[in-house]
Parts: C-alpha cells; sequence; structure tokens
RNA sequence: UGGGGUGUGGCGAAGCGGUUAACGCACCGGAUUUUGAUUCCGGCAUACGAAGGUUCGAAUCCUUCCACCCCAGCCA
C-alpha cells in the first residue's frame, strides 16, 4: 500500500496552528463526532481524515465520540460499524468516548443554568413552542412558562427526570432570546422526555439532553480545542458559544481546571457526483433491494468501498486531494477513480485474466506440450518478483480484442491478422469457427516458433498485444464489473431517484478465466489484470471452491475513450 | 422583508495590494512502452459572480448589486 500524501494547508490547519502558536491552546485536541444512527460514507472519511489528520499532523489528538443523545435512532450495531470504519481508514482515538456517558454531568449543568435563572422547563405542546417561536423574519414572543421562578423549575425538572411526565409535556428551554434573528437563539430545547430504551443508558434515563447541549459541553469536557463541524452548523455557534459562557466545568476529564474553551469552526460538504448520502434514500435503495447491502460495491459507504477493493490509503489521499474549505463542493468521480489507480498502480501485482473467454486453438502448437514463462509481478517493482505463466496449444483470449470486421486502428486480432501474446508468442487468425447461430466460439491460429521474448526473427514489429490464459489450468472465477449506481450526476435532486439507478451498475461475468497463480493468493490480495483493470476478492461471496472477484476500477482505457 | 454563509477555468483548489493567476482531476497534443496501462514532455482562465471606486498598481481594499446554500425538529 502507498504511502499517504501529507494532508495539504487549508484554512481550518492555519486557524489551529495560529491557536497553538499563540498560546491559546497548548495542543491540538479534536474529535469525530457521529451519531450511532447509521453506515458512514465518503462524506464522513472527510471529517475523519480532517479531525484524525490534523491531530497527525499537527502532533495533537483526536477522539472518536459517539453523539448518542437520541435513544430512537442508534445502536450497537451502528456504533460498531463506525469504529471498524474508522479503525479501518488507519486512525487511532485518543480515547473513545460517548456524549450518553456525559448524561449525569450534562443534567448537573442543566441544573447550573436552571440555578442561574438561564434555562427554564416549559409546558408549551410542540405546536404552541412553533407558533411561539415566530419566523425567519418575525420575532418569536415569550411562553407564559418563561417566568417561572427556579425553585419551580428545578422541581419540574427533577421530576422530569424522575418519570413523573408524559413524554412531550414538558421540556427544558434555554432562557436566551425570542426576539433573536437566529432562530437557534429563540429559548432552544435542551432537554426532551423520552421513554425509549438507549442502547447504551439502558433504561437509566427518561430525559435526554439536546445537540446544542450536548455537543459544546462534550468538547469542553473532553478537553478539545477545535470542534470541527459542516458548514450548517454556523448558526449554532452562537448557542455553543453561549452554553460554554453560562457554566462552569470545574474540571475536564483530562484533569484540567480553568481550560479555555473549545471553538467551533465550520467546513463544507463534499458531495460525489453519481452518488447518494441521504440516509434516508440508501436506506431505500437496500429495503427495495436495488443493491445487495450497506456494503455493496457501488456505494460509496465505506464499507461499500472497502468490498469494492478501494485501500485505507486511496481514501485517504483522495480527502486530502479535494481539500476544505468554506464551500459545499461536488467532486468528479474520476478524482476518486485517480486516487485508487495511483495507489493500485504502484502495488497491485499483474496477472492475466479474462472476463469473457474466446477460445484459441494454436494449430501449428504441439498437442501434448506445456511450456512455461517467467513473467513479472509489476514492470517496475522488480522487488515483487516473478511468477510462471504456463501455455500451451489452447488458450483464452478475451472477446473484445477480436473483431471480425475491424476498424484500421484496431491492433488486436482479426483474420489474417497478426497479434501478440504478451509475454508470449505471435499468432495469427487463420480460421473463426462459429456455431449454427452464427457465434463465434473458437479460433484457430498460427503462432510464429521464433517470435519468444519479444522478438522477432525478421524484426519485424507486431502492435498488437493481448492478454491470455492457458486453457489448461486456467482457473474459473465469477467477476464483478461495476459502474456508477446512477444514469444522473446529481440523484438526490430528482423527484424520483429510484427511476436513475443505471441498469447496467453491475455486471457479472460467471465464466470468467483467470491464470492459475490467483489459486494461491491471499484473500486480501489486489490484482492488476493486465489491460482490463484492478480487482479483489470478493470478502462475502468468494469461498476456495468458487472464487468472486470484484472489479474496483478499470484501466484508463484511451481505445474505449476513441470509441465512444 | 430576518439571520448566517459562499462565489477563482468543466470539477476541485492555491492565492491575503506588485506572481507569466500555483497545483490536482478532466480534456487536447506528442514521446517512450511486450499492459491502447504506467511514465515523460507540451497545451489548456488577458481572467478571478457583476458594476463602480481607492491606488502608480487589485482576484486580493471599499461600495452597491446579483446568484447560490443553510436556519422556523421535543433530529444531529
Amino acid at each position: 500500500m502507498n504511502k499517504t500524501k501529507s494532508s495539504p494547508k487549508h484554512f481550518i490547519r492555519s486557524i489551529a496552528s495560529n491557536d497553538i502558536e499563540r498560546g491559546v491552546y497548548e495542543g491540538l485536541y479534536t474529535r469525530f463526532p457521529p451519531e450511532p444512527n447509521g453506515y458512514l460514507h465518503l462524506g464522513h472519511a472527510k471529517s475523519i481524515c480532517l479531525n484524525f489528520g490534523l491531530a497527525e499532523d499537527m502532533g495533537g489528538r483526536c477522539n472518536l465520540r459517539f453523539d448518542d443523545t437520541n435513544p430512537e435512532k442508534e445502536s450497537i450495531e451502528y456504533m460498531e460499524s463506525i469504529k471498524n470504519s474508522v479503525a479501518w481508514l488507519g486512525f487511532e482515538w485518543a480515547h473513545l468516548r460517548y456524549a450518553s456517558d456525559y448524561f449525569e454531568d450534562l443534567y448537573g449543568f442543566a441544573v447550573q443554568l436552571i440555578e442561574k435563572g438561564l434555562a427554564y422547563v416549559d409546558d408549551l405542546d410542540a405546536e404552541q413552542m412553533r407558533e411561539y417561536r415566530g419566523t425567519l423574519t418575525e420575532p418569536g414572543k415569550n411562553s407564559p412558562s418563561r417566568s417561572r421562578d427556579i425553585k419551580e423549575n428545578l422541581d419540574l425538572f427533577a421530576r422530569m427526570r424522575a418519570g413523573e411526565f408524559e413524554e412531550g409535556s414538558y421540556v427544558l428551554r434555554a432562557k436566551i432570546d425570542m426576539s433573536s434573528p437566529n432562530i437557534v437563539m429563540r429559548d432552544p430545547i435542551i432537554y426532551r422526555i423520552r421513554y425509549a430504551h438507549h442502547y447504551r443508558a439502558g433504561d437509566a434515563w427518561c430525559i435526554y439532553p439536546m445537540y446544542d447541549f450536548t455537543h459544546c459541553i462534550s468538547d469542553a469536557l473532553e478537553g478539545v480545542t477545535h470542534s470541527l463541524c459542516t458548514l450548517e452548523f454556523q448558526d449554532n455557534r452562537e448557542i455553543y458559544d453561549w452554553i460554554l459562557a453560562n457554566i462552569t466545568i470545574e474540571e475536564n476529564l483530562l484533569g484540567d481546571k480553568g481550560r479555555t474553551m473549545p471553538r467551533q469552526i465550520e467546513f463544507g460538504r463534499m458531495n460525489l457526483e453519481y452518488s447518494l448520502a441521504s440516509k434516508r434514500k440508501l436506506v431505500q435503495l437496500v429495503n427495495e433491494e436495488h443493491v445487495s447491502g450497506w456494503d455493496d460495491p457501488r456505494l460509496t459507504s465505506l464499507e461499500g468501498l472497502k468490498r469494492r477493493g478501494y485501500t485505507p490509503a486511496s481514501i485517504r489521499n483522495f480527502c486530502a486531494e479535494i481539500g476544505v474549505t468554506k464551500k459545499d463542493s461536488v467532486i468528479e468521480m474520476t478524482v476518486l477513480e485517480n486516487a485508487i489507480r495511483n495507489d493500485l498502480e504502484a502495488s497491485a501485482k499483474r496477472v492475466f485474466g479474462v472476463l469473457q473467454p474466446l477460445k484459441v486453438v494454436i494449430t501449428n502448437y504441439p498437442e501434448d506440450t506445456t511450456e512455461s514463462f517467467t513473467v513479472k509481478n509489476h514492470p517496475k517493482d522488480e522487488e515483487m518478483g516473478t511468477r510462471e505463466l504456463s501455455f500451451s496449444r489452447e488458450v483464452y483470449i478475451d472477446r473484445e480484442d477480436f473483431m471480425m470486421d475491424p476498424p484500421t486502428d484496431f491492433f488486436r486480432l482479426s483474420p489474417g491478422k497478426e497479434v501478440r501474446l504478451r509475454y508470449g508468442y505471435a499468432i495469427t487468425c487463420d480460421d473463426v469457427i462459429t456455431d449454427d447461430a452464427g457465434e463465434i466460439i473458437e479460433l484457430h491460429c498460427r503462432y510464429d516458433p521464433l517470435s519468444a521474448k519479444g522478438k522477432t526473427a525478421d524484426g519485424r514489429k507486431i502492435k498488437g498485444i493481448i492478454h491470455w490464459v492457458n486453457a489448461a489450468d486456467a482457473i474459473n472465477v465469477e467477476t464483478r464489473v461495476y459502474d456508477r449506481l446512477f444514469t444522473a450526476a446529481n440523484p438526490g435532486a430528482a423527484d424520483d431517484f429510484i427511476a436513475l439507478i443505471n441498469p447496467n451498475s453491475l455486471q457479472t461475468y460467471a465464466d470468467a478465466k483467470v491464470e492459475a497463480s490467483v489459486l494461491h493468493a491471499d484473500p486480501e490480495d489486489r490484482f492488476q489484470f493486465e489491460r482490463v483493470g484492478y480487482f479483489c476478492f470478493d470478502s462475502k461471496d468468494s469461498a476456495s471452491g468458487k472464487l468472486v472477484m470484484n472489479r474496483t476500477v478499470s484501466l484508463r482505457d484511451t481505445w474505449a475513450k476513441q470509441q465512444r
């Protein structure tokens, strides 16, 4: 696997190193704070690389913290999957934390706020609450509960926790400003009643803190210095700062007292063309079985990409490549493909594989002879060694490398034409055998015995070079070739994204053939099928009896491009 | 009609008052090549959302305007 590029400069790094230089903070501390309510995708990878990467580069630390304050959506399964994905990308968290571990502390801070007259228990129902909130252009108005005295608030809040009230009957609100132009500041709810089982806290609680209250405090407790999040939280920064300014944290989890509060910085989301990140839509794709599951290799979930054959390094390089700015970006698929090609070009073993086998009989080659060519596993990297490639009278070539009636610039095989079998001999096509339906089933060719080792006796150049596998010991393998899942660059914007599913996003070649050496490969190995693309074993469906290989990405193909 | 953001080539992205306006992807040429791969060379914005202004000098400063994104969950 390749090294990852060092992350480039961007505005967050400048701010952070500036803060450290000026002594605002002693060292960098970040966190990646997913809610365990789904699987990670490429967009999360950007955040992971930003948070963990920055800490790595600046000699800081980064926590993995689950922002698990909504028991109705979260589960252990998601949490485990997220941990695996972060680890797979190659990052190590300083601490594994859970917001749910802070529930007791959070409750205490809420009490602090009430005691200061900065929070109150409200009995408005959801609809009234919305009415009182005002609109984008009109200020809200104070709830009648806003004037409730501190003692009563304390009592009510304690009874909320004790389970004396129904869901939705009371909430705890911060007392800020109902006429703030920033709607987030219009007395935001910080606790609600929910009789739901929490995947970690169990049934210990029936009140749960809201994001705005929880997140900033969690950061502060963990000693986070820079709290990086996406653009849509810009308005929330005001409440983030307000909460931290109005509570007193005696000592954080690191044992620090009087530590400087964390600073929230927002960055733009990444969108990938021809893909979907919306959780709801992905669930639909999975449930309606348009894809095989959350780890379908056509999905840009991290598990999908992993199964597809993407390496952690390629994803980290991709994230370094797309940059970090304050605007939402739309990244072209080729950037992702470029990242994995760069990695695999250097690291993948070269091997011969034929997706659509066409039998070639070499009529002037002896029937009972097998010879062996010693070939390189990598054209440039000698350290990757060599392997033996067997050759005999019958071989398979790819149907795409033969054309009955080719254009002049097609320099592969066709009737009467000569082509080189890579690493082997030059052959000329004499006969094309068809079946009753006119389907080509076999080619009869003649080889030039003096054409081994890339030479020819008369010095003639052979332009066309094709790959092949020896029929006698070829291994059968099912190969799955993937294309973009959608036919539109932004399927999420369409009314009916299901209608935009690319019918050719998965093509299965059940009878593909690969050279014998693949049998002894490690399940984790990646290959380049020369002239075809990069492949890996499918982690779910491949077994020793039945090999299944996924095409991670094709090779660049100027010939195919020219044909379009 | 409120508030918060963003606008540099097809897509990303540097640039922070004086640069020929980096770089990556894509694209177009050409060289090398037993992968039509890789590699290598070369091309690719008189132009920085628009219009004014300040200045000897602006993508960078000021003004106005325009476009797009986010915010009215007891989601995060």
